[in-house]
DNA sequence: TTGTAAGCGTTATCAC
DNA sequence: GTGATAACGCTTACAA
């Protein structure tokens, strides 16, 4: 593989030359240029990334690290983080902690092992004071999905709590009153938030959030199924549920199948995130939209900004969910047989 | 942060010997030995992934492309690579074609420039010329999913002729008698492979692949609802229809739906692939498993054994799909409508 | 506008 | 076993 030095042979120049043309990084003569392109076409140069990056200590690649590579969620992100940085000659190295807490920042440090210009994080369990201490060295991190105070110029988040009202709004629309709630882990922030919405719509419709109809579950299929089941359970009867996720929604419609319950006549269901499978479940379910690609790309640009001095169109931090309607919902009925024992 | 230049001051010792005992490459008296771990330790130094890279001609990085990332099947793929990879220290940069015949090729490209050790391929615009090509320069190639005849010893594949039979086997022992079948595009080898096996079961049986039952998709949701439709129009009945893959099964299922058919009782349905969302279809998807795990790990491994000279556990090359019994599939029934115009 | 030369932090080839 | 020292291929002052 030619070198630097072979190119400057033969297009009779010197090595510096030759680095200026590639990097455009002072002005050469056009004369000079076309002579050294030629050469490099010639002789199929390619730059060796590795002796640059030693020399100018930048190694033109960023890191991505995610909880998970399985789901339906990350492969959009990592999509389209990757299309951003390719088009400017960057590379992208990733790494999944396999929703494992200790691998987690095993993970990060990995990664800045690799002496990545900047770290793009979706992760969880890392501490905030962490995170700050890690921008601080020589690697910028920007954080999807989380707000770390320290960091707040940094995170790139999506409102939540307005997804979690814009849910509740829609179902109060339709007519329901009661309507049961299977949330997410509470201790997450995103979680807690989407509830928070819910609670904003019911109480601007004047009604207050009944704990009766409110259920904590993991975010999985399976506690979507077990928060259906708890709810029955209860004394009270609901028209409509809306869940923390899509998966969640999902083990909602599996057990209400199981039960013979029609969706949306007699049960209305909303889930949160649109993940790709949303609209394989049947009836189609009506969710929040989560605008992953767009902050990925986001994220890229923040990056392709501050780090690689990229002129980008104008960044944005908090992004806005949608409402995606399509089969799960319904109007209210009186007829419709409440969901009870 | 520190060099190893630091490192050899603090211990008293040359360059040379902490480079030996960083890569354990020559015998180190065990008392220098522990001097210089010492040394590193109290310096918290890491060994600088460049430089590195640059004396000993070696990134220690594996490149991975993929046609796309969205799916639901890459995700997982890239996941196990990384896994693998990540516990003997080695790095994976990716990139994604977009299913983009003029970006693939550029793909490989733009990672090799990366002087990456090796090449994990699932790609299937580029030649097989151009493979072989590739892996004679310096940078061996593993493919997945395709046959490529020069590179015999580095394709990972399926037996996908298998997994049609499996399939067809399964319905034919249910009774059903006229099977239709929505492949993919019949100029990817895999596609073709899964009809062959189709064909094969049929055979077995005693019956001949009726032309009429064919369809050709795109291995798309859409391509399933049409397949679906064009069957319907034609003058022969049938009460099962297996599909090239899990997309296209969920587009005959939703069109079932849309006409009130009740699935599996009056058509049984089965996919290919088993990919994440073929149980959140209703009913669950009776499908053929594609072990895209254990083959990207199968990939990792060959490159451990044959780039990094790891010991890794036997090597396997074609991989055998499973019959995945869900929900979408019944007996054949005398009463059940045949499907027809 | 172009050239010279000193790094960048390692590994690897010699000697000792 | 250990230590000098020359690569590795490039960037970047500093000169010219």
């Amino acid at each position: 593989m030619a070198t630097i030095y072979e190119v400057s042979k033969l297009a009779g120049v010197s090595l510096a030359t030759v680095s200026r043309v590639i990097n455009n990084t002072a002005t050469v003569r056009e004369a000079t240029r076309e002579r050294v392109e030629k050469a490099m076409r010639e002789l199929g140069y390619q730059p060796n990334t590795m002796a640059q990056s030693l020399a100018s200590n930048r190694s033109n690649s960023v890191g991505v690290v995610v909880s998970e590579l399985n789901g339906p969620f990350y492969g959009t992100l990592l999509s389209e983080i990757e299309k951003a940085f390719r088009a400017v000659g960057k590379h992208v190295v990733f790494a999944a902690s396999h929703s494992d807490q200790a691998i987690e920042q095993q993970s990060i440090e990995f990664l800045k092992s690799r002496r990545v210009d900047a770290l793009i994080l979706h992760v969880e369990s890392v501490s905030d004071e962490y995170l700050a201490k890690l921008n601080q060295t020589d690697c910028p991190v920007i954080i999807l999905n989380r707000d770390v105070p320290a960091l707040e110029k940094q995170c790139i988040t999506l409102n939540n709590r307005l997804g979690g009202y814009l849910a509740a709004h829609y179902l109060l629309q339709l007519g329901h009153r009661d309507i049961a709630y299977i949330a997410g882990p509470q201790w997450k922030s995103d979680a807690r938030d989407r509830y928070l919405g819910h609670c904003d719509a019911l109480r601007e419709a004047g009604i207050e959030p009944n704990p009766e109809l409110f259920y904590e579950g993991d975010f999985q299929e399976t506690g979507g199924t077990q928060g259906f089941l708890a709810l029955q359970q209860k004394a009270i009867a609901f028209s409509a549920v809306v869940c923390g996720n899509d998966e969640m929604a999902a083990g909602v419609i599996a057990e209400a199948h199981d039960q013979d319950i029609d969706i949306p006549e007699k049960l209305s269901i909303i889930g949160f995130d649109n993940v790709n499978f949303s609209h394989y479940v049947y009836p189609k379910l009506t969710t929040i939209d989560y605008p992953i690609a767009s902050m990925g790309q986001m994220a890229a640009h923040w990056i392709l900004q501050h780090v690689y001095q990229q002129k980008t169109p104008p960044l944005q931090q908090l992004f806005e969910p949608k409402l995606v309607i399509r089969d799960s919902t319904t109007h209210y009925d009186d007829n419709c047989a409440k969901n009870s024992p």
